[in-house]
DNA sequence: CGAAATATGCTCAGAGTGAGCATTTACCCG
DNA sequence: CGGGTAAATGCTCACTCTGAGCATATTTCG
């Protein structure tokens, strides 16, 4: 069974990297430019294939990130491998290759662009996933016209289903906003038409990236957002000492929702994620507050070391 | 940047299957019979290359699972891509191809025999992880040979990272055991050269399978341990009504520890995820319990419907 | 010095959890 | 037919976790 011949039209394969980090109050991706793309898709991860002198996939992924970056990655792990109908390569003797993309998750911890990437907010592709101020005004345009694409539907059975749907991704009535599903949001505006790679005219949706790169942000920033919960993979993008109010920030950047200040402080001391170091920091605006530094202890004593965000709000 | 011309020695791309079933006590897996391996080790998931005719990844692979063991799949997930150094093609002109593997998770309702196809438990490669009698006795073998993999370091720090590890996968002091780590006490077990994969001479940490499909199986058991806590996909391997007695057998065979019965059904319970139908069934043998059915609805009210396991013990 | 901005401490009510006791309703057996 | 056994169900209770607020302590800015 199974291993059968190599077949004449191999796939092709793809490594592709999100690279992630966080100054004070923006979440941060590592972009570099894509020629030949559509207008205003000429942003993209930094990407390139799987070659035959590559040990691993995960050295593939590396090299090429140093090579187009200058970055060096620190926490890698693997995403999803996307490899469906719309990736299959259209052109010149390759129509019936699979091109296949293995995408990844990094963090790192400094800012410094290199080469012509740069860095980039999260939200600048994903406007609706930011919250921290409240709602965000682009999301009435952007439900209003989900709405139309529900009920654009010729079935009404299909129709009510759309609406359950964007309900269930968006958070209306009974369920909150859930800043887990980014991808989710993603591939129903995706389906509903409303981002350029999909065929819109603007980009009320958030600015779009090269082939399904967006895609990929979307799996990314919803893993770190889930995964932040139970491991300890916050600290991967601090500094090697912090201030809680610091630590917080950066949780509500990523997260995309406020949380409430004192109930955070406690969770996180309570947890012994951190420990205090004997300087303070004046440099925070009001009284001086105490410098921490991550307990990697933790991994050996807690089983799912995390900061279980709360439904969240303000302080 | 990025896309590239194919190389001349394009990688190999494979799809797998781990589908998992389960009968009221035991956890069952599909497995193929696998030619052209080393003693031992003639058991294989289902499997085959991806080929052009596949229209996506997922289809591909529902292709080859029914070709080889005639099962329809139902609920699909894509698990990991396993591309590292020891999947490379040692032979006849491969030498320098990666060789792929795009793993899946899929689940299934019944459990009927196809053609060479057969059902395994999963503890069959797994005993270890199976704690619904007590700590297995396969376990005291297990840990004296862990620790003389320990203290068998030539570095006294490995040697100390080496026990830690060992305590934190497999549950000592401190924290306890965590059932959703089979993944990596698979691959400590790999690394300490404890399984016929690795080279180990006997089975004491459970029966090979074919090339890294044991590896395959343990990702999907983790996995599926971890989802059922916040995705109702247990019923997805339950018939269309069962007594809560019996989800509850299914959920302890899956998690392989037992639980708190009375609390289990307040849980299931006050969580909407079952209701009641009018029939009741007197096959367990003391009173009658009542035939319950999955709530679907639940799918559009809470945003994590899940049974979020608790440490477990019996009752 | 007073206002503004943070950092920190502490309290409290309500929901959620882990364990156990008690009852009900079948079947099986002598 | 009555007792024993096996589940299924109901209910309680102590304890922890969580969401929200009130109050105080330090600094910088004007």
């Amino acid at each position: 069974m199974s291993e059968a011949e190599p077949s004449a039209a191999a796939p092709l394969v793809g490594l592709a990297a999100a690279i992630l980090a966080a100054t004070l109050d923006e979440p941060r991706v590592l972009t570099v430019p894509v020629a030949g793309q559509p207008a205003g898709r000429g942003e993209g991860l930094p990407a390139g294939p799987l070659e035959p002198a590559h040990p691993t996939l995960e050295r593939g992924l590396r090299a090429w990130v140093e090579r187009q970056t200058g970055q060096t990655l620190g926490y890698v792990e693997q995403l999803y491998t996307f490899g469906d109908r719309n990736r299959r390569k259209g052109g010149k003797g390759d129509e019936d290759r699979h091109a296949l993309s293995v995408a990844y998750l990094a963090l790192v911890r400094e800012a410094r662009p290199a080469a012509d990437a740069t860095w980039q907010s999260w939200y600048r592709y994903f406007p609706y996933e930011d919250r921290r101020a409240g709602r965000p005004p682009c999301l009435d345009a952007l439900m209003a016209r989900l709405d139309g694409w529900a009920g654009a539907a010729t079935d009404p059975e299909e129709s009510r289903r759309r609406s359950d749907r964007i309900g269930l991704t968006f958070g209306a009535a009974g369920s909150g906003w859930n800043e887990e599903r980014v991808l989710e949001r993603y591939e129903l505006l995706f389906e509903a038409g409303l981002v350029p790679e999909a065929g819109a005219a603007d980009d009320v949706a958030g600015h779009a990236m090269a082939f399904d790169h967006r895609r990929m942000l979307a799996t990314a920033l919803g893993r770190l957002r889930g995964k932040i919960k139970y491991r300890p993979v916050v600290f991967e993008l601090m500094p090697p000492t912090f201030t809680l109010g610091q630590l917080q920030r950066v949780v509500e950047a990523l997260s995309g929702v406020l949380l409430h200040k004192q109930n955070f402080r406690r969770l996180v001391a309570q947890q012994g994620l951190v420990e205090e170091t004997e300087a303070v920091t004046a440099e925070t605006g009001g009284r001086p507050a105490r410098l921490m530094r991550f307990r990697r202890e933790v991994l050996l004593e807690r089983p799912a070391p995390g900061l279980r965000l709360p439904s969240g709000r303000a302080g």
